[in-house]
DNA sequence: GATGAATGAGCTTTCATTCAT
DNA sequence: GATGAATGAAAGCTCATTCAT
């Protein structure tokens, strides 16, 4: 039985062989027959579900970042506080792309070859992305357990650059080792600082310092 | 007429005009006879100086990195503070790619289309420079200055991840506004985190509230 | 929702829309896909009714050929006159194309992309058609109005020529101007050619004797 | 060895390669492959002589258009009477193409392939032709051995169109027979047309002399 | 060293055609 | 008969790289 409308998740299928092909090659050393074979569909049929070849980067991204974004919504709606509000996003960070190397490995350096790679940043999901991260800072000024004087769309993008950087360096040692094992550690460095608390004797929260 | 002769700077001609070519239409979409015409010679002398096309890329990013490594050593030995150290770090890091948006933008995008990206990154010159910040910081702890319980490898990471994302966010804005400014908020988020100092709840001298 | 059944006039429509379209875009800028569109079936159902893209060509020239010819025929038996016949004929011919400009393109232009143009020309409608000039000719030269050392296969082949390329000049100049004019003109042209009438010079050797 | 600039003969050894295939498969059958093998170059070096396959077209019509015409104008020059200026035409019309079928094939067939023929027929080398046939006519009225109310522009498109279809026909019967043998009779018929001289008859029926 | 004409492998994309429904 | 999603062969063109001069 051939559905008389488009095979369902055969643009998922396409889409997962693309994320694994631009992990392993890169975008550019991909071909779409390559991608085409994976997916076990004819190469004229990806152009049947995507304009091109480079349209295929923002669909993955918006693949991923869709669902991503609606399940950190139900999650940080059950948590009232800020900050725990910002160690399960953080936590959910490191968890969604740690768990695939593959896709992080595209999320951290192929999706950068879009050409429109500057819009897809600037807009759309990652733009929702990072007003969640400013939203959770806000609040967490209001509530008063983070400092009044805190430019929280700066700090929205330093958080979120930690986070980058942390699974660029894990995609770059090949995926070895757990990047969840860095949520408390980064969650106690941007909560409170490098520098020594005057009550250096408490014990950070939940900071479990490493070898 | 061409010079017959070596020119001094070919190499450097090469670099510069690859550098501005790969920062407006990327790595992939810019041709060597782009590069060869803006730097004025012939497509061949291109091979003269570099293997391939794909070797322009670490050989930009170690003509820009050794002679900031060099400075930055420099400027560092200067100051006996590691927290001066480590803001005149951030500061040198955001003026040397704030002054020159194309060369951001090949830091920022380019260089990951790089096939041996990877050991760029883990290797050679970002390598060192991880491990001098990762040096202040340890100097820091030992001065007591900073935490006890810090993983300066993380830290470290975590800093280069901010400065980063700043970099990154500030090219994709189309490099308007100065990026320099940021140095100071930048310094006092990763110096004292996002939560209020206790000393802003309490008084420096009565100790710490429990939690 | 389109009919089951089989809808009258659907071939028609195809080749409508052919004509249509080849005389747009040429034949191989064509797709199947835009003739299809435009006479409201699926892509599919052109194969229905043709073998393949290729002989939508022949019956084009077919469904024009055979209704013209066979008018033709009917429009020269009513007149005994061959000179009028050849009138008429031209008359007809300039007529059929010089109304519709999409069909006239088709033949003068996009025919000859049929591989196996050759055929269609030497042999079927187009044969038929040179040997219904002749035969005009034939009977003109018996019955004395034309001149008996006439080659009259050559003789229709020039006729038909003049025919063409009027239609042709008509075409690539945009359609402009009525074709129609044309007739009288080339009559003349064709049955007493550029010279003077031999009446008004003197006849070469001793006159001619009248008929 | 490899010459420095470009190899002399390179371009028109392209050019008479893709004249045979052209002539052999048609435009659209042709690949560039099979036109480099032919010329004995690479297939991008095709595309250092022009910019694409479609550039083929034109570049052929004008590499046999321009000495032609160069020709054709110091024959014409020799001979005072247009009379003879129009056999000589006629003559060197057939003969050219009627020397080489392949050639003919292309102008007869292949040419109008082009996206532009329109303009390659409205413009440039071919308009020129028919200024060239038109000015015989009009010297031929001056002189008194054309008809006074003649339509010089009509009937020097009617003389085109009868040499061009006779070449069609010549191309289309497969080239066998010599075309030069119609020169004659062709040259008969289009001066003194197909009836018997008036001075058998009466005064032309229905010849309305276009302004 | 410098040149740039020449190379040719390789890719994306198109589109005529098929066939299960 | 009618459909249109799927197919996959095919080819125009690009461009990194070479090498004779």
């Amino acid at each position: 039985m051939r559905e008389t409308s488009e095979q369902p998740g055969k643009r998922e299928r396409i889409l997962d062989a693309a994320i694994a092909a631009f992990s392993r090659h890169g975008f550019y050393r991909t071909r779409i027959r390559d991608i085409a074979r994976a997916a076990g569909v004819a190469d004229g049929t990806v152009y049947l579900y995507f304009a091109n070849k480079e349209d295929l980067l923002p669909a993955i991204f918006e693949e991923v970042m869709k669902p991503y974004l609606a399940d950190l919504k139900v999650e940080l709606a059950r948590l009232p506080d800020p900050c725990d509000k910002l160690h399960k996003l953080m936590e959910m960070h490191l968890h969604r792309l740690g768990r695939d190397r593959g896709l992080a490995t595209v999320f951290q350096v192929e999706l950068r070859h879009a050409t429109r790679f500057m819009e897809i940043y600037a807009h759309g999901y990652l733009h929702d992305y990072f007003k969640i991260i400013q939203e959770i800072l806000d609040a967490g000024r209001a509530d008063g357990c983070l400092r009044e004087n805190l430019d929280t769309a700066q700090a929205s993008s330093a958080i979120f650059g930690m986070l980058d950087e942390a699974v660029t360096a894990w995609v770059v040692r090949g995926g070895e080792g757990d990047l969840s094992d860095r949520i408390d550690g980064l969650h106690d460095l941007v909560v409170h600082g490098l520098a020594c608390t005057p009550a250096d004797e408490a014990p950070p929260a939940g900071g479990t310092p490493p070898a």
